[in-house]
DNA sequence: CGATCGGTTGAGTCATCTCAACAGAGGTGG
DNA sequence: CCACCTCTGTTGAGATGACTCAACCGATCG
């Protein structure tokens, strides 16, 4: 999850979505589209920053992915979207109508960058699959914190809580918890405050990312 | 992972592969394409079986999907696999050129169905992520069953074994071999050897899928 | 007939989960 | 300004599901 493979940077969809679409303001964690739901939306998010999930019938649940500033989401599917989505804190975002991007497809480069677009979904995807099938807790845990420290410089700030962490771990609020003293005891990152952190030794959270 | 959902049903993806594509066939165990590797061909199995894995450095495998006659793969990447392929058993299968494809994309039939199928292999793999980070080795092993049973009627057969099942559902092989013997016991599915088995009481596998 | 391969079974261990208590930050009202 | 409450996160103790290591079993093959 580099930049690039992020694609932060503009491209056709972006610029596509940001022409024709409407912004919208949403509230700490609204809805954006519920699983099931048609997929009318292409989305872009501005500020605050987006997690996709889906829910089992007893509860348990399942993050898909996080979406941050400059990133697209919603693209996911075919007719239906399999995971809803929510806002992670106060958001701005901008809602492409679907309809309107695939008819702008005599576009070739708008095709393009949706095409790359879906394929970056699907790798990350992948890349999750081995992370919840093979890793153990401590290399989940600094899997996702090499992730978010990657996307800034510097101090970087986890952009959601616990739940969500374990969520999308595939662990418990509590085994997060515990990891993540842990590695701050062990001095590989150093947290200020709940959200907060550096990574103090790139070197070892590179390794235990594995 | 219904038949539609598989897209067992020739569409015009199908139809492009086999009239433009290369008949191969393979042993059984022989790599299709290597992870990291150029994505050149999007592949049509015809007889016998392909799975697609990730390795990590230190040999730890996940299997990201099986595919089965009439099923399409290696279309899950953008410009390189993410994932390997290899031949579960002796295969024959049409290698479809990508770029040859990708450039009879006037063809607006086409360009839709290579949607759907990228659309498809994303919704499977976020099934995956619920399955991996949220459920038990029993609903797993189930989910799996009920999966294969469903694409054929009557008795079924498992197209790997049981390291390959494993590496699917993030297991160990003799945790799925102990979940094996389990679910006959509970007569929900009843085997005929290692591979062939019938669903007994559906209901109860469908339950236990989660 | 022995060797090999894939699968099963058993015993003991360990990572992660569960349940429960605790702690700090932030908000609210008296 | 303080007392209280809620919300989120941390910590502890014990339970347990899945793993590890090792033996065993049956089928297949040379």
């Amino acid at each position: 999850m580099t930049d690039s493979s992020r694609q932060r940077n503009t491209d056709a969809l972006v610029a596509a979505i940001v022409q024709m679409g409407a912004k919208r303001r949403l509230g700490k964690d609204a809805q954006i589209y519920a699983q099931g739901e048609t997929a009318a939306y292409v989305c872009l998010v501005v500020t605050g920053s987006v997690s996709t999930s889906r829910l089992m019938s007893d509860g348990r649940r399942q993050v898909g992915d996080f979406y941050l500033p400059g990133e697209v989401f919603g693209l996911e599917t075919g007719e239906t979207h399999r995971f809803s989505a929510e806002a992670l804190r106060p958001c701005e975002l901008i809602l492409g109508n679907r309809a309107a991007l695939n008819s702008l497809a005599e576009d070739r480069e708008l095709e393009r960058a949706m095409w790359r677009a879906m394929s970056r979904e699907l790798d990350r995807a992948q890349e999750h699959l081995a992370l919840l099938g093979r890793k153990t807790a401590c290399e989940r845990v600094a899997t996702l914190l090499a992730d978010v420290a990657s996307r800034s410089d510097g101090a970087a700030d986890l952009p959601m809580g616990r739940q969500d962490m374990a969520d999308y771990l595939g662990l418990t609020i509590e085994t997060v918890s515990r990891t993540l003293t842990q590695l701050q005891g062990s001095r590989v990152v150093e947290f200020a405050g709940f959200r907060r952190f550096r990574v103090s030794n790139p070197t070892a959270l590179e390794r235990l990312a594995a």
